[in-house]
DNA sequence: CTGAAAGCGCTTACAG
DNA sequence: CTGAAAGCGCTTACAG
């Protein structure tokens, strides 16, 4: 295996040097950095990271932690953060989590064993981050939830503004005439800083706009992010509640679930029941009918969560909190009650 | 931070025997074991991967890599098969690659740059095994394809019998009638190393066993293994040939795009085109109508081939060639042809 | 701008 | 069964 050391010989200059030139320190003369560059390349020399790393006292690895399995959202995230990591020259660690489990504590635990030079948390509860997130001795970056009201020192996101949105989604149902709306995601306790409740806020600031009760006890079905927790909690909403016309599902997971039980229980989308989700996922675009929804760039959010982890990591600059854009897509499930 | 220094002066041994302890060599005695073990508990120590990869030349990480994007199979496997891999205390990197690229190319370079323990490839094209994948100097697992006909020494795989599962689809669609039948997915070159022509040639047994007959220019659509790939070919497919009745998508990620484009083009599923998909993936049980398919068994899959990746890696196991069983679920998107 | 050297935290012959 | 010591391939003060 080809070292330093070899490099070092061939090139005719010391193994200090070398490790310069592949770490593009300044002092450096233009004939060392010329020369070296020129042996490696003839060697196609790779550096041991593990060395390297043992060094610098931590492990190459970006760990990615998903929480939620079978969350297609994530998914796609995932898939565009580990590529353009990967283009980056970065290795890349996964950790799929469950979605309700801890994830500040799963990466403390990391934090000690694998020593990864920072985290990007797909999805992530805030109330952990308050309680112990500091406990991570590396930068952070968490995607679609906002920890501005944090401020925690290693801790960035980028997230859609979900008040905002949540907002639009309920105003649009409204303007296509419904009134008697139903929620499902997320989880039913109060605790603001799960992901749906923010959304569910902008729902309650619309409906209140527009002077149009919410009862939550009759509107609302908490859902795990998947496929089938949408599909029995909106079984459920819907039982409870009769009168239901239009269904806003926090994540198109849950939604694409849901319109399978909304067809299983005898109806027609959008005819007799109205349905929308959040993310604009890939699926959505092929699901029968195609799935309205608030769309999410994938693109921006990896991104910009890429982009801000290594200069944190590299550059040691701030944390940063950001709204990415999003827009509503009319797709075919939202129509107007048949009943007006 | 606490590391084998410390342990060794808390426990009074050496550092040799400490490292010992650790690594469960014979040579130790019970009362150091004892000792020694209970200072790691007391200190919650955990011994610096990097350095150890560093002496024992290889990076920790079983490296997964994913060909193709946005294949919801694959994902569905990756995520089980990353639990498994971290329920086993190994660490996971992931590297998604375009389905069409040279994964034992990227293979081959992975082992000088991070030298990972091992490969566990959701999916492979068998005419770049054979090219060199012998180059790969790490065990590597071949997950829904079999390359036992290569005789790889560091290559194991697990995947269903392709051939008999696309038998008995082609049977199964002729036995409710149908005899104009297409097929979409996989690409056009016949090399025969590529997962879709395995499906492929189970199949056209299945349509000689029948005595139908088969052309492939006028049944046949290659695609990519995706959504959008599904919703063009199905629409070529079905443009270049109005008698076809129904449709077999080699993957139901495919299918999914497949039955989208069915509808756009004014088709009712399955009265007028009846499809069925491969794979078995969470989303064709959500789909209107449901996805008849070949349900494969993730969860065996991904056991299996982290069982016997870990095997090969800790014991030096010999490779294994193994069939996982299949089952053709019966959706609602198969039905007779209704001009019969 | 460059080199010689210490040291990161481990593992593993070697000697006893 | 145990310890002392070399060495894995790098980085980085330090001295010049």
């Amino acid at each position: 295996m080809t070292t330093i050391k070899d490099i070092a010989r061939l090139s005719g200059y010391s193994i200090g040097t070398v490790s310069r030139v592949i770490n593009n320190h300044p002092d450096v003369s233009e004939a060392a950095r010329i020369k070296v560059e020129q042996i490696i390349r003839e060697q196609n020399f790779q550096p041991n990271s593990n060395a390297k790393q043992l060094k610098q006292q931590s492990n190459s690895a970006v760990t990615i932690i998903v929480k939620g399995y079978e969350n297609m959202f994530f998914e796609g995230i995932l898939e565009r953060v580990q590529a353009i990591l990967r283009d980056s020259g970065e290795d890349v660690a996964v950790a799929f989590l469950d979605e309700y489990s801890n994830e500040v504590q799963a990466a403390i635990q990391l934090c000690t064993s694998r020593k990864p030079k920072g985290f990007i948390f797909l999805g992530g509860n805030l109330e952990f981050f308050k309680q112990e997130g500091m406990k991570i001795d590396v930068p952070c970056v968490l995607l679609t939830n906002t920890a501005g009201e944090l401020n925690l020192e290693n801790l960035s996101s980028y997230s859609t503004n979900d008040e905002e949105a949540g907002y639009q989604v309920i105003d649009y149902l409204i303007r296509h005439g419904h009134s008697e709306i139903g929620i499902i995601g997320g989880s039913a306790s109060r605790i603001g800083s799960q992901i749906g409740f923010r959304r569910m806020k902008g729902c309650l600031d619309a409906f209140a706009a527009h002077g149009i009760e919410f009862d939550e006890k009759l509107q609302y079905e908490p859902s795990r992010f998947s496929m089938a927790g949408g599909y029995e909690s909106v079984k459920k909403l819907l039982k409870k509640n009769p009168k239901i016309t239009a269904v806003f599902a926090i994540g198109d997971t849950i939604a694409i679930g849901a319109m399978r039980a909304i067809k299983d229980m005898g109806f027609e989308i959008p005819k007799d029941i109205s349905i929308i989700g959040y993310d604009g996922i890939e699926s959505g675009r092929y699901t029968i009918p195609r799935l309205s929804t608030i769309h999410q760039d994938t693109e921006i959010l990896a991104r910009k969560g890429v982009e801000d982890l290594l200069l944190r990591i590299n550059y040691h600059h701030p944390v940063a909190h950001e709204d990415i854009p999003f827009t509503l897509i009319e797709g075919e499930s939202v129509a107007s009650p048949s009943n007006q």
